[in-house]
DNA sequence: GGCCACTATGACAACGTTGTCCCCCAGCGG
DNA sequence: CCGCTGGGGGACAACGTTGTCATAGTGGCC
C-alpha cells in the first residue's frame, strides 16, 4: 500500500513540475510522437516499446494535458456548458442529475453554474464557458437578451435553452407546458366547488412565472369563476411575505378557500405558514416535490419532470453536435396533475 | 433588437472559424501583441488603438481562448473539480451549492460529476479533472484507493476530501461526527423509554455507514440497553428491501420499538413504509430533510449542515492554493440532534 | 540482387495565447 | 545637434500536444 505522507518524497520542494510527454519520451527512450501514439491508442506501435512508454508514464505519473490537447485538435473540449438558476434547488439538481447522466454516455463533461436569477452573472457564466469552448451551452435562462450568443451560435456551438425561452435570439428550446398546468389545477379547484381561488406566483418578470398567471387567469376564465386581481400575488416570495400574503387573502370580505403556488419553493412556504392552521385552505402546487405526498393532507401537485427535462434538453443539443440542423425547435414538455388530497379540501 | 434567425447570415455554413487574437490583430491594424494587451487590460496601450481593438473584438465576436491562455501560462485554469456522490440527492446538492458559492468569489469555476458510489467512476472522474489541470480538487471518496491520486499531490495540486476520508494518502479531510450524532440519537431515543432501537444502515463499507452503526452500537452500550445484531440491516436499502426490514423488526419475539435511519434516502424509505401505519415506531434520521418540520409526526433528526461541510472543505482547498502548507487537517464538524417528535413517540 | 510493401518510428510544424526582449519615435536637457 | 528617456508597439519563442510527412529497417517476390 503507498501512503504519501507529509514527510514523504513531496515534503520539502513545494510544487514540482507536471511530467510531460517530452519527460516521457526521455524516459522511454522514444520521441515524444510514439508517446502520443500510446496515449492515444494509436495502432502501429511495438507492443514492448508500448510497454516502455507506460511503464514511463506510470513512474512520472504523467497526464495528458487536455488543455493542449484540445488546443491542437481544434474541434471538441469534450465539455458541455450548463447554466441554471441554483443547484441547490431540487429541480434544477434533477435537472443537473439528468444532463450530466447523457452527457456522460456522450464522453462529454459538464461544467455547471447557478445564476440567482441575476441576468449579468448569467451571461457571465455563458461566455466564461464559451471561452473554455464547450462543445455547448444548455441554459435556464435569467435574462432577456441572449445575443450576447449569437457569435457562439454562428460559430456553431449549439445552444437549448431550458425551462424558459430565449429573449432575443431564435434557438432550441425546452419548455413545460406551464400555461396547461395552471389550467388543469384551477379547474380542478373548481371542480371541487372553489370559487375563490388565489394564486401566489414568483416575480412576473420569470418567464415561468408569467405563464403561470396566464394559465390562471385563463383557468378562472374557463372555469367561470371570473379573475380577481385581488387574488393574486407575485413575488418575489418568502417566509414573511406568504405569511402576510395569507392574512390578507384570509381576511379579506370573501375569501380565498383555494390556492394555487407558483413553484415549489413557494408551495413550501405555504405549508409552514399553514402548519399551526387547522382550516387550511386547499391547495395546488405547481412542481412536485419529494415526501409531498407524506404530508396531511398530501400535497396536490402540477408535476413535470425535472430529468425529463433535462433529458429532452441535452438530447436535443446532442441531436445538434450529431449535425441535425434543421430549423430550431420548441419542445413543450406535458405536465400532469397529481390528486393528493390538499387540492380537494372543501371550504 | 437583434434577431438570429435560422435564415440569417449563419445559415448556409455549418460551421465558422472561431476568429482568433489573429483575425483582430489584422481587422485593427495592429500587432497580435497589442490585442493581447487589450484583452488582458495591461497598461501601455494608447487609448485610441484599445479602441479599435475593442471594436473590431466585437465585430468578429472574439472570445479569448482559455485552453490556449492555460496552455501557454502554465499556472492556473481557474476551475475546481468536484467528485461528489450523486447532485440529485438534496444534501450533495447544498455541498455543490456551497463549493460554487465560494469558489466564484476566488475567481474559480467548478467542474463536478457523479460517482454514484462507485470507485472506478470516482477515480475517472477525478483523473479526468486532473488531466483538466484543475487546481484543485474536492472528493468524496466511493473507493477506499486514492493512491492514484499522488502524481497529482506530488505535483502540488490540493486535495481536500469530504464526508468520507481517503483510503491510503494522507490529505485533508473534512467529514461531519457520525458517532456523536448516532451515539445522540441513540441516547435521546433510550432517554425517552426505549430499549429495543433498531438501526437501519448503507451498506457497510461506506465509510459514514459504518461509522454511524458504530456510533449506534456505542450509544447502545452506554444507554445499557446493549446491543443486538438482530436490530441491525446494513444496506443497500432501497423501498422494498425497507419495507421487509420494517416486517421483520415488527414481527421479533421482542419487537423494534424505534429506528434509526442511517441516512436521508432511508429515512424517507421509513416513512414511505410506514405512512399507512397507525402505530408508529419512534424514529430518528441521520441528515435533516426539508418539511421534516411538517410532516406527522414532525421527524427527529440528527442534522449537520451540507453548506457547512461544502464550504470547510472548500475553504480548506483554498488555504492551500494560498501556500498554507501545513501538515494535512481533518475537521470534523459537529452534527446537532434536533428533535420534533418522531423520536419521542412512545411505544 | 534489386525492388516493393509494410511496419515502426521520428522530425517538424501548428494550434492560440502570452512573456521577453527589442525597436521606434517624440520630447527634452545640455 | 546629440544623447537620453519613456511610452507605445511589434517580433518571436514557447507552452504541450497531435497531424503530416519522411525515413530506416525487414522480409518477400520476381
Amino acid at each position: 500500500m503507498t501512503t504519501l505522507s507529509p514527510s514523504g518524497p513531496a515534503a520539502g520542494q513545494r510544487k514540482v513540475r507536471r511530467a510531460t510527454m517530452n519527460d516521457v519520451a526521455r524516459l522511454a527512450g522514444v520521441s515524444i510522437k510514439t508517446v502520443s501514439r500510446v496515449v492515444n491508442d494509436e495502432p502501429g506501435v511495438h507492443p514492448s516499446t508500448a510497454e516502455r512508454v507506460l511503464a514511463a508514464i506510470d513512474q512520472l505519473g504523467f497526464r495528458r494535458n487536455l488543455s493542449a490537447r484540445n488546443l491542437r485538435r481544434g474541434s471538441s473540449t469534450g465539455t458541455i456548458g450548463l447554466v441554471l438558476e441554483d443547484v441547490g434547488n431540487p429541480f434544477y439538481s434533477g435537472v443537473t442529475r439528468a444532463v450530466e447522466e447523457i452527457a456522460r454516455l456522450r464522453g462529454r463533461q459538464v461544467i455547471s453554474g447557478s445564476s440567482d436569477e441575476d441576468p449579468g452573472r448569467e451571461r457571465e457564466l455563458a461566455l466564461e464557458f464559451c471561452s473554455r469552448r464547450v462543445d455547448g451551452l444548455l441554459i435556464v435562462p435569467a435574462g432577456l437578451q441572449h445575443s450576447y450568443l449569437v457569435p457562439e451560435m454562428r460559430a456553431g456551438t449549439p445552444v437549448v435553452f431550458l425551462d424558459r425561452p430565449a429573449g432575443d435570439v431564435v434557438a432550441d428550446t425546452v419548455l413545460v407546458d406551464n400555461i396547461g398546468g395552471t389550467v388543469e389545477a384551477v379547474t380542478h379547484l373548481a371542480a371541487h366547488g372553489h370559487r375563490r381561488i388565489a394564486f401566489l406566483g414568483d416575480a412576473p418578470d420569470i418567464f415561468t412565472a408569467n405563464e403561470r398567471l396566464r394559465g390562471y387567469r385563463e383557468g378562472c376564465v374557463r372555469a367561470g369563476i371570473g379573475y380577481h386581481e385581488e387574488l393574486v400575488a407575485m413575488g418575489p416570495h418568502d417566509e414573511s411575505t406568504v405569511v402576510t400574503t395569507l392574512q390578507r387573502l384570509q381576511s379579506m370580505r370573501d375569501p380565498a378557500t383555494a390556492i394555487v403556488a407558483g413553484n415549489n419553493r413557494i408551495t413550501v412556504h405555504i405549508l409552514r405558514a399553514l402548519a399551526g392552521v387547522a382550516e387550511k385552505p386547499a391547495l395546488v402546487g405547481f412542481d412536485d416535490f419529494e415526501l409531498a405526498d407524506l404530508l396531511s393532507p398530501p400535497v396536490t401537485v402540477i408535476a413535470h419532470d425535472a430529468s425529463a427535462l433535462g433529458k429532452a434538453a441535452t438530447d436535443l443539443l446532442f441531436a445538434r453536435l450529431d449535425g441535425d440542423n434543421s430549423p430550431p425547435r420548441r419542445v413543450v414538455l406535458p405536465v400532469r396533475l397529481v390528486p393528493r388530497g390538499s387540492g380537494e379540501v372543501h371550504a
